[in-house]
DNA sequence: CACTACGATTGGTCTAGACCTACTACGGGA
DNA sequence: TCCCGTAGTAGGTCTAGACCAATCGTAGTG
């Protein structure tokens, strides 16, 4: 059926690449193509018309199905059939970073840094990040985008008199807790995390390509390292329509 | 192999329903106890070996262990075996709880059951509830304050098959958890939740004293007992313009 | 007209293989 | 001693079927 051997094509490199991604891939692509096209709800082909069409077994176009349903793009009911779901994206409320956790949910993440800017502190954050006012911080206003949407508007805070010279390491894409990790040695421990409401302000309908006065989902974190001092204090802006957290939990709460 | 037709043996009902059960839930099972008594890290069996001990095909095996890693209950490594995975911090988060945050906050706790109803289930619940759509559920509407304020409206769906007879148990002021527990001995053991962002309609915004089309947190949780099958699924509709999620996180892991 | 029975269609489970790719350990050569 | 190839073994992808279970429309029956 297919050669997998005979390098006799002139565009080896190429050929080999496009080997080497699975099939349920390029159906999972263009399952996504036909979904950002189509309204939540909107049936999609069955299982065994795809298989047909793309000349595969069912098994492989079910574990294209199967991922597209973690990740909640689809929702499946048998005998009936296999739908558009409604598009939200979920994040995990946990310490890994942004860039960590879209990887994880198979997005392509990236980030635009809008502000890099030390300026002294003022007193309700510098008692969060355990310095003392008028002491110099970092600020970093940073882009957040998954697959090329925007995403989310976050601002770092950081304590300078403890990481002297991160302004160097801060590159657009890279990733903040990388450096910390490994120019500083900062292990993050623990943190406090709080989520509310709020309405979306110019600024923010501007940057994430909403409306003013979108409801928006608002995190602020409160992180510590190992050695319980403080490390950051974030404040994040979530398009409301787009995310939605998901915590598990050992035990639910009474 | 497996008789299907033939209902000579006297337990036809019993055979009846292990028949109906996946032969990798009972894989989950296994592995889950395995998990459990395993530290993080430790390796498990290979594919192979668990598709020849117990003579189902390494596609099912497969099947049990794509879901355990979903799940974040293991860790797969091409090359190197399937481990015990590292508790994730998400299973260490506690999002406080409604009575807590509120004692903590010095407020008084209260709710109002608004009402109990029994009718059959639809589709989606029927699949988050693992029963058949048209099951029976009890449905229960409560109504919580914060100092005689009306702060939330909550949702509870619970499948009336595994608790006959629990409306009876059902009081204004008690817990219902501790009827699951002393009157039919199910212990909860993780749950999932999930916040997003909505709009009060014109019942939310009645019972809460609020406007119709007031940003509003939604809160959903699905819990599951200690044996992993699921006990209830919440829906919870918090006044967002006067409550914030509180969640204190535990150690990173990326 | 209401109900039931059935069949078509959908997704769900499962088999018994095949080959590919990534990791590791081991052994041989420079 | 150090480097590298290679074989073994792990998970990853894939096939071409089979039968089960839920859904829904429709034809037949009371």
């Amino acid at each position: 059926m297919l050669e997998t051997s005979s390098a006799a094509t002139p565009d080896t490199a190429a050929a080999a690449r496009l080997q080497r991604e699975p099939k349920y891939w390029g159906l999972k692509r263009h399952l996504l193509d036909l979904l950002s096209a189509l309204p939540p709800g909107s049936p999609i082909p069955t299982e065994r018309s795809l298989a047909a069409e793309f000349d595969v077994s069912r098994t492989t176009v079910r574990q294209a199905l199967a991922e597209l349903t973690v990740e909640g793009r689809l929702l499946r009911v048998q005998g009936k059939g296999t739908f558009a779901a409604e598009p939200k994206v979920a994040q995990r409320l946990h310490l890994s970073s942004y860039t960590e956790d879209m990887r994880a949910q198979g997005r392509e993440p990236s980030s635009r840094l809008l502000e890099v800017s030390e300026l002294p502190v003022e007193a309700e954050l510098a008692r969060l990040l355990g310095i003392r006012a008028g002491a110099k911080i970092l600020r970093l206003h940073r882009l957040r985008f998954a697959d090329g949407e925007p995403m989310a508007l976050e601002t770092t805070h950081l304590p300078l008199g403890r990481f002297r010279g991160l302004r160097r390491y801060i590159t657009s894409g890279g990733s903040l807790y990388q450096v910390l990790r490994e120019r500083f040695g900062v292990e993050l421990g623990h943190a406090e995390e709080t989520i509310e409401t709020g309405l979306a302000g110019p600024q923010e309908a501007e940057l994430l390509g909403a409306d003013v006065g979108m409801p928006m989902l608002l995190l602020s974190r409160h992180s510590f390292g190992t050695d319980g001092r403080p490390v950051e204090w974030v404040r994040s802006v979530y398009r409301g329509d787009r995310y939605k957290f998901v915590a598990t939990l050992n035990r639910p709460n009474g």
